[in-house]
Formats: structure tokens, sequence, C-alpha cells
DNA sequence: CGCCGATTTGAGCCGAATCAAGTTTCGTGG
DNA sequence: CCACGAAACTTGATTCGGCTCAAATCGGCG
């Protein structure tokens, strides 16, 4: 984008702190702005109208939020972590999107990688075991979390609790909860106070999670 | 699109038949062309190394086919009945989308539109019983290709065999059948012929399929 | 009519859900 | 710093929905 375009930005944005567990906004609801994700994860979930959730999607730092075209969203987002998010009002973004091509095309590119993700979350639900979800999830986060892996191993802190884990991946508590005890068990992952994750060869998660 | 853009994709498109069951893309392959779906349902599908199969979204008429961007499609696609397609070779449209605004505004409506239907699908696949999975395809499958519904009841043919009704739902045959003849028994649909299926009241399928 | 693939139906089994305690972790205030 | 309580997580026993394996039936087609 072009620094005039920034600056432009910049004077109609709001910085904004969510605490885990805040919505940032609801399934339905009107969408009054777009924003940014500085840093922290949020959860897009879906819910049944009997109470039954699906995790359908994370998004993190650099994510963009937000649904062009639609001024209702389709989903609930919810900050996982402590989460800073940029905002920026619907209509500045709306006339931006028309005046400057190359921002329609990032957020259209952003469009596609979701949708690659939710596919391939699709197979995950529809076809794997509980213990290669788990994996699949672990491996998830693992690639997302940490920018810069030195190597084949890797150390990161859970986003999410059991029960944002087993909505994600379709399973309950007890299953997920067994099936991490079954990876530490089988030395794929080291736990450590629940949350601190250690991955001593990421090659063997991988294949745990069914990826080759 | 203006007319003279029109004009200019006619000259280099090529329309083409696909019988079904036959490839049109196939999972990491290179993208060559985009095409128009004229009529018929195409199934995106993926694959995981020992063979499991999970289908990750149906194509109607009259919906794009191909990915911006990558050249490299994530998924494979098959036509499921026979099918007509329209192709533009691919450096055509990537062109068009330079200069036309509006057409790479239409991609990217698309794109979100199939974001959403992954989403919900996900939905599906993770918190939904068997019984409500086919009745969730079921009132897919009647939503889409019934265009102008008489009210509250409908006819169609189903588009899919049982084996890619089952990969579409995460399922086995043998689920998707014992559910089809429960659903029946349950007098929500009548069946004729395997493939032909009425819905006498849209209402109680929707209600069966958990929407609600 | 008879064949072959697609679909249905049946019996038994298994993986994940449910129900029910434990145990660990962590925040809070004494 | 420790005691307390609540929430998060783990573990165990049992149940059940959907899978597997096997056989019968249906439907389209030569």
């Amino acid at each position: 984008m072009s620094s005039a375009q920034l600056a432009e930005l910049n004077k109609h944005s709001t910085r904004r702190k969510v605490e885990a567990g805040n919505e940032v906004i609801g399934q339905g609801e009107n969408v009054g702005s777009y924003s940014n994700i500085l840093n922290g994860v949020v959860k897009l979930s879906k819910m049944m109208a009997d109470g039954r959730q699906q995790i359908v999607g994370l998004q993190f730092a650099p994510d963009f939020l937000g649904r062009p075209f639609l001024t209702e969203s389709s989903v609930t987002a919810e900050a996982a972590t402590e989460t800073e998010i940029c905002c920026f009002p619907r209509p500045i973004i709306d006339r931006m999107v028309g005046e400057a091509p190359e921002l329609e095309r990032k957020l259209h590119s952003q469009s596609l990688k979701e949708l690659d993700e939710a596919r391939d979350w699709m197979l995950t639900l529809g076809r794997k075991t509980a213990q290669e979800k788990v994996a699949s999830f672990l491996y998830l986060i693992a690639t997302h979390i940490d920018p810069e892996r030195s190597g084949n191993s890797t150390t990161f802190d859970l986003p999410l609790s059991r029960a944002d884990i087993a909505d994600f991946l379709g399973l309950t508590i007890e299953t997920v909860s067994r099936q991490m005890t079954k990876l530490r068990k089988d030395n794929i992952i080291v736990i450590e106070n629940n949350r601190h994750v250690i991955v001593p060869e990421m090659r063997r998660l991988r294949y745990a999670a069914g990826n080759d």
C-alpha cells in the first residue's frame, strides 16, 4: 500500500485489547468494522441451536478479521488468548478497496488461504482418527505459533484450552486428554504444566498426524 | 462485465464436455486454465496417502472453477454427473483480472461464498450425528439443484452415488444407506430407483438436519 | 434372461462418548 | 508463604453409534 493510504488508514484506526474469552464479533451480528490482529490468537466458531459447537478457524497475527461484501458475520470471533487488534471503520475500508485494487487482491488472497485451510481441516474432521486429529492440531499450532523454527524441534504454549481443542477437533475433552497422554507416552511430545508443549521431532508429529 | 470483455473472453474460450467420474483437475497438478460450469455437478476432494478420501465441496452451475494466485491446485476436481464446462486459458483471465476490478470482485465474492459453505460443512462433519449428516446432505442438494422450488416440497435426482455421499459426510456407504432407509421409514423422504428423491416437507428435512 | 456393479441389510466389534471420580494447577486472600 | 477453593485437566468404567465384514437384493444393461 502507498504511504498516503497507510497514513489515511492510521488516522481512522483504533487499537483494542481483547482479553481471552471475550467476543470480537458474534455470529449473526452486524459487522461495523474490519480489523487486523496485532498479536494473540482468535478463534472462529459456529454453534447449533442445542449448544453443540465447532471451531471453524483460528486466526493468528497478522491476519485480517472481517467479512467483505456481507454485513452479517456467519461466525463468532472470540479471543482465544489475550489479543490486540487494530480496528478500521467499515466505510473507510470499503472505500479504499474501491480505490486500491491491490488491497482487494490482498483480501482475496487471504480468503483463498482460509478456504484452503478450511478444506484441509474438513479432511481432518471427516476422515482422521482421534489420535491423528490431536496430532494434526499440535502440528498446526507448531507451524503457526513458532515463527523461526530451528530445524526439526519446537516448543510452544497452547493458545487453546482442552475444551477449545475438543471443539476444534469435533471430539470431547476426555478424548483429547487421553490422546495427548498417548502422544506423551509415545515420546512424540513432552507436556509441562498442561499448556507448554515440546516437540523433539516435528517429523514424527507430522507422521502421527497422518500427513504422509 | 462489458460486452467488449465478454467478446474477448468468448474468443479464447473452449467448451468441454466431461463425463461423470472424469477428472477436471488433479490434486497437486498444474492449473492451466479457469472454467465456468455450464451444467452438471463437480465434486472437489482431497485424499490422504493411505487412500482415505474426503469431498470438500460441490460446485454447481454457474460456479467458477479454478484457483487464482496459486498455479497448483490443492484439491482434485471431478465431474460427479455429466458436466459441461467453459474453459479459459489462465493468462487471459489473469490479464483481465488486472484490468477489470469488478471481475476480481466477482471471484473474491465466490471465494467467500465457498469459505462460508466450507465452514458450515465443518460444523456438520465435526458435530452432527450420522442421521443429521445425511439429512444435511439431502437438504444441501435440494436447495442447490432445484432452482425454482414450489413452496415446501421438492423433487430431485441425487448427483452423487452412495460412495460419494459417504466421502462427503465422513461416513461409510453402509451408514449412509441405513440412514437413508431411516429417513424413508420416518416419512421425511421418498426414494425411487435409488437416485430419485422426493421431499414432501422441506421443513421436516431441515429439522432432521439439525438446522434449527 | 442373466450378469455385474450399486445398494441394502444383518451380525458383531471397536473407538470415542458418556458418566463418574480423582488430581493438578492456579488465583485469591488470609 | 501457605491454605483454600474453583476450574482445568486426567483417568477409569461402561455404553453406544458407527465401522467392519459378510451376505442378500436391486437395478440397469447387454
